[in-house]
Order: C-alpha cells, then structure tokens, then sequence
DNA sequence: ATGTCCACAACATGTGGA
C-alpha cells in the first residue's frame, strides 16, 4: 500500500498537476493539504475524475484558506472532520480529517503557521498539537498514522541554514517539543528514519530561486505508529512534483508500506459482504476479439 | 531590497497569508 501526503496550496490552482501525479505514482491514500476550497466546491472540481480513478473522498474545507482531504482507493470508513474539542483561531479552522483505510487510522492535517513567536497565533499552534496529541492516543496509535504539513522542522538538519531560520518558527523549541510529545505516543517520522543524515527538504519558498538551490526545510512529516512503521518498504520525497509549471511550493512525501503480516488487514482482502467463489462459477479473463 | 504564488474584492491593483 502507498500512501502519500501533498500540501498542494489551492487544489484548483494545482490541478493540472494533480491528476497526473496520481497517474503517474498511483498511490492509494492521498491526504491533501491546503486545498483552499469549500467541501461542495472540493467535489465539484474533480470528484468525477477521482471516481474514475477509483478513489473515495472525505473533504473538510472552507473557502479561500486552509483545507484537507483524504482519497482512498483501500476504503473510507469511519470519517471524522476536524479535531474534536480542538481549539480555534477563533473559530474551528479545516485543518484535519481522519478516516480508516485498508485497516489504518489516517489523520490529513495541516498544522498552524505560528506566524511570530509569541504570538496568538503561536499558541494556538501549540493547543492544536496538544489536541492532536491527546486524540491521537486516545485512539490506537499503533495503527494511526499522521501526515500532513506539520510547519515544524523536527530539528535543524531539516532547515537549510539553522542561522536563517534563528527567532522564526518552525524551529522554536517549544514548536519541536509539541512535535516530539507527540511522537512519544509512538509514532515514527519514517521519512528521517529511512534518511538518516541526507539533506531532505519537502518545502521551498517560491521566492529567489530557493528550489533551484536547494534552500529548503523539511515540514511536511508522515508519522506512523509501531505496527505501520514495521511494515515500512520506502519512504521518499517527490521531489520532481517540485519541478516544472506551475508547482506547489511543497513535494509530496511517499511511503510504501509491505502488506500487513498476518493479511487480514489490507485493500487486497475482499469485503465480508463479497459471495465466495463457487465451484464451476470462475472464468477466465476473455479474448476481446 | 525581498528573483513568488494564491485568494479575494472588484476590474486595477492592493491586501493578507504563506
């Protein structure tokens, strides 16, 4: 199974690069990230050409800001929108849904900015993750598995340049110890754990050739439970969705997960509902001509 | 100093957010 999360800045605007992507990598759980629409405008846009490429789709957004999605080709169950009892900026912002798929609790979240140390809106970023944290162990954390844009880098060989980022956030230490009590639930940052000591980015400002240079931060995280992170096959960015016309100014993270060791959990398992095969009642493909 | 993009209001370009 392939799970992928993307911070796509406007679903609309990104598009036309959005659908040959899921050509093209065919991942079977997309969780998607500032998707700046509205569920009724979400679904309008493109639910037909997901349909045809088999995905289900649970959207939790709201016009011009913020925005997630999760699509699923290996079940949609269990849908939750939001972060229940979560705080607000003032009111409750689209930043998280969740849903079961192929026998894993997804969560697609896009965490605060923080905007300025100190400030409001940084202290909201601290509640969410709070929240996020509490909900996540209340549930089954091996199973769980968090992806989105986190807007922390985990710790300074995820920024460029240390020095650079002195005083903003993303790199404060109360912003990396919300991040860290979160994974001392039990979940796995599989991406660093796949690429110890490499240079990983997942974001470049648009601005002054940052992309081109390589000057980037790694924010964008897939987090993974104990049971998720043992089956882990690969974990990578893609770094060439970067590329190019007309790109998000983040890559998506993918993850390539073996299929649960002892096989009742998965897409590849029919449904209970699905007839068993009958004696006589099998065939083979046909020849078309 | 900002080598940018996006959404909105509104129709030219300014503003706020990332």
């Amino acid at each position: 199974m392939r799970l992928a999360t993307w911070n796509v800045n406007s679903a609309k605007q990104r598009l036309p690069r959005l659908l040959p992507w899921l050509d093209e990598r065919q991942p079977d759980v997309v969780c998607l990230q500032e998707t700046k629409l509205a569920d009724d405008a979400f679904l309008a846009l493109f639910s037909e050409e997901l349909a045809a490429r088999g995905y289900e789709v649970a959207a939790h957004g709201e016009a011009q800001w913020n925005g997630v999605a999760i699509l699923s080709k290996a079940g949609l169950e269990d849908v939750v929108p939001g972060l229940p009892d979560g705080p607000g900026f003032p009111h409750q912002e689209a930043r998280a849904v969740w849903a079961t798929c192929g026998g894993l609790r997804i969560a697609s979240v896009y965490v605060p900015n923080g905007r300025e140390p100190d400030s409001d809106h940084y202290a909201y970023k601290l509640d969410w993750l709070a929240r996020l944290r509490d909900i996540v162990a209340s549930g089954d954390p091996a199973t769980t598995v968090v992806l989105g844009d986190i807007n922390i880098a985990p710790t300074d060989a995820d920024v460029f340049d240390p020095a650079a980022y002195a005083g903003h956030t993303h790199v404060t230490e109360p912003e990396r110890s919300a991040l860290a009590d979160l994974q001392a639930i039990g979940l796995h940052d599989v991406v660093r754990d796949r690429w110890p000591t490499e240079r990983v980015f997942s974001y470049w400002d648009y601005r002054a050739g940052m992309f081109h240079k390589d000057l980037g931060m790694r924010i964008d995280l897939v987090l993974a439970g104990d049971a998720v992170a043992d089956r882990v096959q690969a974990a990578w960015i893609d770094r060439k969705a970067r590329k190019g016309k007309g790109p998000s100014d983040h890559a998506p993270v993918m993850v390539d997960l073996d299929e649960a060791p002892d096989g009742d959990i998965g897409p590849m398992v029919p449904p209970p509902s699905a007839p068993a095969a009958r004696p006589g009642t099998a065939k083979l493909p046909q020849s078309k001509d």
